[in-house]
DNA sequence: AATGCTATCAACCGCAGCTAA
DNA sequence: TTTAGCTGCGGTTGATAGCAT
């Protein structure tokens, strides 16, 4: 049996857990008989629960941990097995394209994580509402921002999903890319967001009626529809036959259409403030370092965006994803 | 090197819904 | 119909690693 015992005195003993950990565990000899284990696991009880249920099957926890040999509650089984050691959970820095997806599937059905965990195969409810929790809140949370908000929303479709868009397409790219990027919004070229690096790849969402808009890097006007009309907001400079990561984006977008509507006059250019170590991945952080000066921007209280931005009547809308 | 702070994530808790007795 | 037990879900906590000072 793995359990790496480093000392062990009459009450405390530390033990290095399968996390890699070093666990501390006071106990009593009236815990030991009588109570059941809290805490870290160690690889006895893993090693206990995995074997246990490779044989019986898993499901009626409470019967299987006292079948087990475990000392513990059987929700607790259930949890470990379920968060941590069942076969099939992936493991690693959620990507890109599940990111995108955590944020399409909480904007549609809230703090559902089973349900959107059901759709992150290998992903746990627990590992979604941390990641929310720890990164995309914090980021309300420092910009002042309410998450679930309406201006939150704002900005996790205006600002973090086109970063992790345009992040999936650098992935899918292992030319050298340059730290140049851009956000772009220019009045005479129709109402655009658009993500751009300088070796071409752009990424632009755009309001539906107003198609057309400018690839940053050449200047060329550029004008791409998908065939699917739900599909117009989503606008890529390469065509989409040579740019198979959009093809992927449209698919994972056709069912979760919506619009991102900014004003007119919305122009930021930021040259170096997130390139790709800030594409590893922080969008909403990288929106501190854009210059908001010359909007209408409260740093504190209710606003924090442009307000013609956030009276924009046809954001995020549910019921199209 | 020591200390404090922050981020992350495993694990626990309380509650609600379901089911069988 | 009631009740007790079980299961699953979402919120919260605590341990610890890593970073900053």
């Amino acid at each position: 049996m793995n359990m790496y015992h480093v000392t062990h005195t009459s009450s405390i003993s530390l033990i290095l857990n399968t996390t890699g950990t070093l666990a501390m565990s006071k106990t009593t000899k009236k815990d030991e008989e009588n109570e059941l284990r809290r805490g870290p696991w160690t690889l006895e009880e893993d090693s206990l629960l995995i074997h246990y249920i490779a044989r019986h099957g898993e499901g009626r926890w409470n019967m299987l941990a006292k079948s087990a040999g475990l000392k513990r509650t059987g929700k607790s089984c259930r949890l470990r097995w379920l968060n941590y050691l069942k076969p099939d959970i992936k493991r690693g820095n959620l990507t890109p394209q599940e990111q995108l997806l955590i944020l399409e599937l909480h904007s549609k059905w809230g703090n559902r994580w089973s349900k959107i965990a059901q759709h992150l195969p290998g992903r746990t409810d627990n590992e979604i509402k941390n990641y929310w929790r720890t990164r995309v809140q914090k980021q309300a949370r420092q910009l002042n921002i309410e998450s679930g908000s309406k201006r939150f929303i704002d900005a996790v479709k205006c600002f973090w999903m086109p970063r992790l868009l345009q992040k999936m397409e650098q992935n899918n790219n292992s030319s050298p890319i340059s730290d140049h990027s851009s956000i772009t919004n220019m009045n005479n070229f129709g109402n655009s967001i658009e993500a751009s690096t300088s070796n071409s790849i752009s990424t632009s969402f755009n309001v539906p009626s107003q198609r057309g808009f400018i690839d940053a890097s050449s200047g060329n006007h550029v004008s791409t529809s998908f065939n699917n009309p739900s599909l117009d907001f989503l606008q890529f400079s390469q065509p989409l036959e040579t740019s198979e990561t959009s093809k992927n984006v449209a698919n994972m977008f056709e069912n979760n259409v919506h619009n991102c509507q900014i004003q007119d006059n919305f122009y930021i250019d930021d040259t170096n403030s997130y390139g790709l170590e800030g594409l590893s991945f922080d969008p909403l952080s990288s929106m501190e370092n854009y210059d908001f000066s010359q909007f209408d921007f409260q740093t504190s209280g209710n606003g924090w965006m442009v307000d013609n931005m956030a009276n924009s009547s046809n954001l995020w809308n549910m019921d199209a994803m």
